[in-house]
RNA sequence: GCCUCAGUAGCUCAGUUGGUUAGAGCGGCGGACUGUUAAUCCGUAGGUCAAAGGUUCGAGCCCUUUCUGAGGCGCCA
């Protein structure tokens, strides 16, 4: 049996004096002498000392930038000035060496796009070990919030027989020959052969399905892979992404708000509290990196210091009308800075969201009541005729990170709104019963998973903050 | 899908109005080094200048097409 501490835990309570056993990866080896060994429990590091006069030539030769050991010694205080304590090595297992002439990593910084072709070893650096760390701080974060106040989780199907869901393209899912697929009398494609009988894709949202869940378990949520096969070439964007889904009963447009609201500043006040040393490495790294950007391009404030102010404030809340009226009444409007027609009735462009929460409010934003013909046919209708129960939570730098609504529970305002926006209603049939049978008002929303841990960690692509990221023209891995 | 920019050594990049044999730092390899912190010092190898075609006496540099990447936009979470 193989026995070894953690970094993580030994750094917090260092046994000063003892023996200790550790293993990882190195990450410097300087002087024939100092060997800096991270083993993934934590971003901290921890320093080997080690006398070239106690081990042979092959182990010395051995030891080298991501080779694998294991290291026996004495934790001691340091003598150096960039630790407080090191390990002094009685023995030294090679578990797997490194050819340094084949590796592809260096031990210097290395740019985004170049990991991001080796994600085999990408998450032996610091930046990814950390991200991927705090992604995983997000998810638990995530399924505690909602466990703690009564929520279920449902798993809502990845493979779906509804076509109507109306949120994007989709991937579809078949296994017949793509080459010479069975074909109808009329000539169109024979689906009733095909494994499910009928056409199938993959998920785009799981929410109708949540309806379900919520109007017989009271309070669900989904949280899953969600597949998008929109040609979106964008720093924000996925092919395959993770969604949290909420979905409540007896619950109004208000009360989604304020879910959502309390739901992101307690995964971000989750990772500050419990990821602070791979935020604090974030931050370092973000900072490190706007040192030769204009003053205008760099953050206006701190990684961690961005995360504080978000938890600490309240979000601004605005109608789309008074939005827009903003917009219309602000400087750069008037100076002719946007590039987009602002009117009533058209959807908000990324740089009016931009200017709501970077210029006017500096904060997140939520903007409700959209104009109805912007927005999908399940939001309520509301009284003006015009809008519907629909809200939007936007952040800084990434934009949209929450979409979601008071769900239409009058079947005949569902019905009407279904044929003005030409959703088959006898596709949905099972949809419309939740009305029919016993309906009550509800709402939900979905959260982008990896917006939030985009927003959470400060990485700039959101090919970054997920392990193997799929996307137009990439599914390697 | 659209717009802009880019592709030169393993990585990050320089390469002048088109002109001889293609440059640096880092990394690699060889050597030195018993308190380093991106260790340092000495030496050394390493190139189909993304691909194809074209203009020219001559192309890394100009033109065309294709591929790849980044940033922005659209679609959205």
């Amino acid at each position: 049996m193989i026995v070894r501490q953690e970094i993580r835990a030994l750094l917090e309570q260092p046994p000063i004096g003892e023996e200790v056993t550790v293993m990882g990866w190195v990450r410097a080896w300087r002087g024939n002498r100092f060997m800096v060994l991270n083993d993934g429990s934590g971003p901290e590091t921890l320093q080997v000392v080690v006398d070239g006069d106690r081990f042979g030539e092959e182990t010395l030769r051995a030891i080298g930038f991501h080779a694998c050991v294991g290291v026996t010694g004495t934790l001691t205080e340091s003598q150096g000035s960039g630790q407080s304590v090191e390990v002094i090595a009685t023995d030294i297992t090679i578990f797997g060496g490194n050819d340094l002439s084949k590796y592809p990593l260096q031990p210097k910084k290395q740019s985004m796009e170049f990991l991001r072709e080796n994600a085999q070893f990408r998450m032996r650096t610091s930046t990814f070990s950390s991200v991927f760390r705090v992604r995983h701080g997000v998810a638990y974060a995530v399924n505690k919030y909602f466990h703690d106040r009564g929520y279920y989780y449902l798993h809502t199907p990845i493979i779906t027989g509804n076509d109507a869901e109306g949120a994007g393209e989709m991937f579809r899912v078949s296994v017949l020959d793509p080459v010479n697929p069975p074909k109808t009398e009329a000539g169109t494609i024979d689906y009733d052969q095909d494994f499910f009988g009928k056409p199938t894709n993959l998920t785009v949202s799981g929410q109708l399905q949540a309806e379900i869940g919520a109007l017989a378990l009271g309070k669900v949520y989904t949280f899953g892979p969600t597949f998008r096969a929109e040609n979106s070439n964008t720093s924000r964007h996925l092919a395959e992404f993770w969604m949290i889904e909420p979905e409540i009963a007896f619950a109004d447009l208000e009360n989604d708000m304020d879910l959502a609201e309390d739901f992101v500043k307690y995964l971000i006040n989750y990772c500050l509290e419990n990821y602070g040393g791979d935020l604090e490495f974030l931050d370092a790294r973000i900072r490190e990196v706007e040192k030769n950007m204009k003053a205008a391009d760099r953050r206006p404030m701190g990684l961690v210091d961005t995360l504080k102010f978000v938890v600490e404030n309240d979000f601004a809340r605005v109608t789309y009308t008074e939005a827009l009226d903003i917009l219309l009444r602000s400087k750069a409007y008037k100076k002719g800075k946007f590039e987009f027609p602002l009117s009533w009735g058209a959807d908000l462009q990324a740089e009016h969201e931009r200017y709501l929460v970077e210029k006017h409010f500096e904060r997140p934003v939520i903007v409700r009541d959209y104009p109805k013909d912007i927005k999908a046919f399940y939001m309520r209708q509301n009284d003006d005729g015009k809008t519907v129960a629909a809200m939007d939570v936007l952040f800084p730098y990434i934009g949209e990170v929450i979409g979601g609504s008071q769900r239409e529970e009058r079947e005949d305002k569902l019905r009407q709104r279904m044929q003005e926006m030409n959703v088959h209603a006898d596709e949905l049939d099972w949809y419309l019963q939740l009305r029919t049978f016993g309906g009550c008002p509800h709402a939900g929303f979905g959260l982008g998973f990896e917006r939030i841990v985009q927003f959470i960690t400060g990485m700039g692509n959101i090919r970054d903050v997920i392990p193997f990221p799929r996307a137009p023209r990439l599914a390697q891995f």
